[in-house]
DNA sequence: AAAAAATACGAACGATCGTGCTATTATTAA
DNA sequence: TTAATAATAGCACGATCGTTCGTATTTTTT
């Protein structure tokens, strides 16, 4: 094995059962990483051996077909979205607290990827227009996380944060595009105040369906 | 010449000096559809001449390069894009009117495109990490078209229709995020009633920046 | 320690990519 | 109508793509 490109541990908490495992997920990390970069359609398993320092057999035998690879990349996303977003959000009272965790830990994470990108939101470019199993799982991916936002909006108007007749759909969908507002701003017209201009339309979104009280 | 696949005139008004410059006209037209539907990395000189009835080389020979392909393909989508939305627009009079003309003139043609895709939003997700002219042309597209609408806004307020303490960076950022949220949501997700609740969230941008007269 | 199973490599495949050349058409100018 | 020119096709190149296969090496199990 080429020690020095293969040293240090991946960055995920791997149960590390056999050796293959372990390379599998250092793989799917570094996979990860040129895809976050190149979109999943510029992932390539020349590119992803030669960064790893293996062969190309040697890392294609983990995955079977290239869409295999991808897709074990989507669920390695979606797995790390979840660690950092979904569930520390939970320990949030139900309510605008926890919509606003949510945000906050998601914008949070956005801006942390700003020079990599994410591929939630290159995938559903490259994939819009492109059946298969790879589409079906990012599609999966987003509409999960967008149930999530938009059951923390349905719970804040229940507990009576947000006002009785605001629409989650919409607050969910001017949401979601200020997310896409500020990747597309700060990495390709690379506009350095467009951090504070999302954040802030993000806040006069909920501000407005703020029910007057307290 | 291959008649059943070259048969019928381009969408484009040209002024058809050589034949050449005809076929490269109807070249570039193609070339223009694929582009949406597969992105501008999709574009295959090879897929291309074959959707066109010709040799690869006689395609290609049009342009010297694959890069100067796509080039051409920006450099006429803005071009269309200016002629569908710009101009029209300048017939309003400067202030709301012109800007709501330019957003409508912009949703029409969003909406026509849903189904192919806006080369200047999937081009920005292809490119945002990827030096060099393509690139380079894409970004002035899209400032020349965000200058032009940042400027609408400038007049909006100077003529007295919109608020004096509205910013139009602001305002910028959350109209054309919705634009963005709406390719998303309609090919992406294919979720159908987006195009009701983009709208309708850009009149809701427009409304919270309107003077209080009249 | 030996046997079995998992893992990685090297070489090669057919396909397709962008891109040159050369020859043959088709168009334009004289 | 003929000469000059432009446009297209055909073929081949090196590179890279995903993928397969046989073999050597490691890891795991017995």
């Amino acid at each position: 094995m080429n020690d020095t490109t293969l040293t240090g541990t991946p960055q995920v908490a791997v149960a590390a059962t056999s050796k293959g495992a372990l390379t599998k997920a250092m793989i799917v990390d570094r996979a990860l990483k040129i895809a976050s970069g190149q979109g999943l359609e510029g992932l390539t398993v020349g590119l992803l051996a030669e960064a790893l320092g293996m062969s190309k057999s040697g890392v294609f035998a983990h995955f079977g077909s290239r869409e295999e690879l991808q897709l074990a990349v989507v669920r390695e996303y979606y797995k790390r979205f979840e660690a950092r977003v979904f569930q520390p959000a939970l320990l949030e009272p139900k309510g605008l607290a926890r919509l606003q965790k949510m945000i906050h830990l998601w914008m949070q994470t956005s801006i942390q990827e700003l020079s990599a990108g994410c591929i939630f939101i290159s995938g559903a470019v490259e994939f819009d227009d492109r059946p298969g199993p790879v589409r079906d799982e990012l599609v999966r991916s987003v509409q999960i996380w967008r149930a999530a936002l938009k059951r923390a909006i349905e719970q804040a108007v229940e507990v009576g944060d947000l006002k009785k007749d605001c629409t989650p759909e919409t607050m969910l969908f001017q949401i979601y595009s200020y997310v896409q507002g500020l990747h597309h701003d700060a990495r390709f017209l690379q506009i350095s105040q467009s951090v504070d201009i999302a954040t802030q339309s993000i806040q006069q979104t909920i501000d407005q369906n703020r029910s007057h009280r307290a």
